[in-house]
Parts: C-alpha cells; sequence; structure tokens
DNA sequence: AAATCGGGGCT
DNA sequence: AGCCCAGATTT
C-alpha cells in the first residue's frame, strides 16, 4: 500500500460522516446517486430519507404515478432525474426481478446512467472494483499529482488511464469513497482546508502554489513593514507543517526568499509598496 | 467539444 | 453577481 493510500484510507475511517446510502440496498445507492448528479449531499439528505420510506424497493416506485414521483422530488432541481429514476424502477422490476444490474452494460443501458453513475453503483452497492471519477475525486487527483487548482471540465482518456492505476487491488471501493469523502470535506473547490488534509506534504498543488495561496488568505494582515511581512510569512509557512524548524529558520534569515515573496505578492496585485519599506492592502 | 438542464447555499 | 454541487444527454 503507498503512503497516499494508507493516509488517505485511515483519514477516511477517522472522519467519514455517516451518510445513510453507506447502509442500505443496492436500490437505495441508486436512489442516492440519482439524487447526487450535480446536488449537493446536504440538500439530497432528507429527501432521500422520504423517498426510501415511501418506496423501498425498485417495484415501489414502479408502481407510483408520475405525478406523485414529480411531486415526491420536490425542489431536488434537474427533475428530469426523477422521471429516469421512475423508468429505471419500471425496466428493473419488470426485466431483471427487482434486483439493480451489477454490470457496467446493463447499468449503462438505463435511462439516466452515464460512465460515473455505472461505476458509483459498481462500487458503493456491491463493493466491486470500478472506476469512480466524480468531481471530488477529480480535484483531489488534479491537486495531488498534477499540481493544478481544478480538474478539465470533463474527463479525457489520459485523465481516465491514469486514475485507473491508481486503484488498489484490494478495496477499490474503500479507496473510491475515501478520496470522495476527502474531496468533498478538505480538498474543496473553495477554501480547501489545507491544514487538515492527510496527504499535504506530498501534493503537488500544494508545493507549485505556496506560499501565495496561504499568504493570500491572510491577506488582511499584510499591512506593515518589510519585518512584519516576513513574519507572517514565516508564521504560514509554520503553519503548513511540510517544513522543519530548521528550514524554517534558514528560510527566516533568507533574503532573497522574502524578498521573491513580496515580489510576487506585488506582480499580482495583493499588496503594494508604500515608503519606507512598508505595505498595504491596494486601495 | 459545447450547450443544456435547477435550485439553493455560500462568498 | 457568480461559483459550486457524488452528471447525463443532446446538438
Amino acid at each position: 500500500m503507498s503512503l497516499v493510500e494508507k493516509e488517505i484510507i485511515s483519514w477516511f475511517e477517522e472522519n467519514k460522516r455517516d451518510l445513510p446510502w453507506r447502509n442500505t440496498t443496492p436500490w437505495g445507492v441508486m436512489v442516492s446517486e440519482f439524487m447526487l448528479q450535480q446536488t449537493p449531499v446536504s440538500r439530497v439528505l432528507p429527501r432521500w430519507i422520504e423517498w426510501m420510506q415511501r418506496w423501498p424497493t425498485a417495484q415501489d416506485l414502479a408502481s407510483a404515478s408520475t405525478s406523485e414521483v414529480i411531486t415526491a422530488w420536490g425542489r431536488l432541481g434537474y427533475p428530469r432525474r426523477a422521471l429516469r429514476l421512475h423508468e429505471c424502477a419500471k425496466i428493473i422490476a419488470a426485466e431483471f426481478a427487482n434486483e439493480v444490474p451489477r454490470n457496467e452494460e446493463f447499468l449503462r443501458s438505463l435511462p439516466g446512467i452515464g460512465e460515473y453513475t455505472a461505476a458509483a453503483i459498481i462500487a458503493f452497492a456491491y463493493e466491486e472494483e470500478s472506476l469512480v471519477l466524480d468531481i471530488n475525486i477529480r480535484r483531489l487527483f488534479a491537486r495531488l499529482y498534477d499540481g493544478v487548482e481544478s480538474a478539465p471540465s470533463s474527463p479525457s482518456k489520459v485523465e481516465r488511464a491514469r486514475r485507473k492505476e491508481l486503484i488498489p487491488k484490494a478495496n477499490a471501493h474503500t479507496w473510491a469513497a475515501a478520496t470522495m469523502e476527502l474531496g468533498a470535506l478538505v480538498c474543496t473547490a473553495r477554501n480547501p482546508q489545507c491544514a487538515q488534509c492527510p496527504v499535504k506534504k506530498m501534493c503537488a498543488w500544494r508545493k507549485s502554489d505556496f506560499p501565495k495561496s496561504e499568504i493570500l488568505k491572510k491577506s488582511q494582515t499584510w499591512k506593515g513593514s518589510d519585518r512584519q511581512c516576513r513574519g507572517n510569512i514565516v508564521q504560514s509557512l509554520r503553519e503548513n507543517e511540510s517544513l522543519t524548524e530548521k528550514q524554517l529558520k534558514k528560510l527566516w534569515h533568507d533574503d532573497s526568499q522574502i524578498e521573491k515573496a513580496l515580489t510576487s505578492l506585488i506582480a499580482d496585485g495583493l499588496i503594494q509598496k508604500q515608503p519606507r519599506n512598508s505595505y498595504s492592502l491596494p486601495s
């Protein structure tokens, strides 16, 4: 097991949310995946619980009317997902003996199931290996391995191939859930919680964009002398925890490093140089 | 490859 | 006002 894998899995065991679709039937997983297409977990949660209580199996949903289904979907958004889920229920009840298929080809043949949803059902409903690539996982790996802030709008052949290599031989479904959870809770699109990240020390994005990203967050404290700026830079580095005390000490005395960071901030318009070696936020 | 499809929460 | 969210489908 690689170090990254070990860190992420153990982080997951400690920090995973207790989501109801982590302990349910394959149909329950399938319903959750439909609702979660482009819709945040927090908003799906209450709706999924109601829905599953009302229609516990595909057959139950199949016997509902279209208007009932639309009404129950409420304001989740993209209501055609509800219609497609309804269609899926009818097909599964009639042609699959009321059981969610575990085969990718069959899953993809159902309305509303694309690349991601098929992989997710295989992984989370049946705990089998599949290439799960949702926006959270894609962003996490874009940062961790590619050193860029965000993934391209849709997965490329190259991205799929490279992510496939990372799938562990054992417990591939846990890897999928863990990386997804890390992307959702820590490696978020906005305001990533890098300080809490179990793999911050090997993160390519962290390395390339640092210290600028840290300093940027503290921009309100960037009023003052060169000496104060220097203190803020070193403080930012200290909180990153990826540098030793020895390295920090060296940095403190390394004027060229400090100068470089300041120049970069000025060039980006984050601070302005003032007379007598002081700086301020742009007005 | 790009457009389209929702709605609500957050900055 | 704009960005973001466990994407899929059509053009």
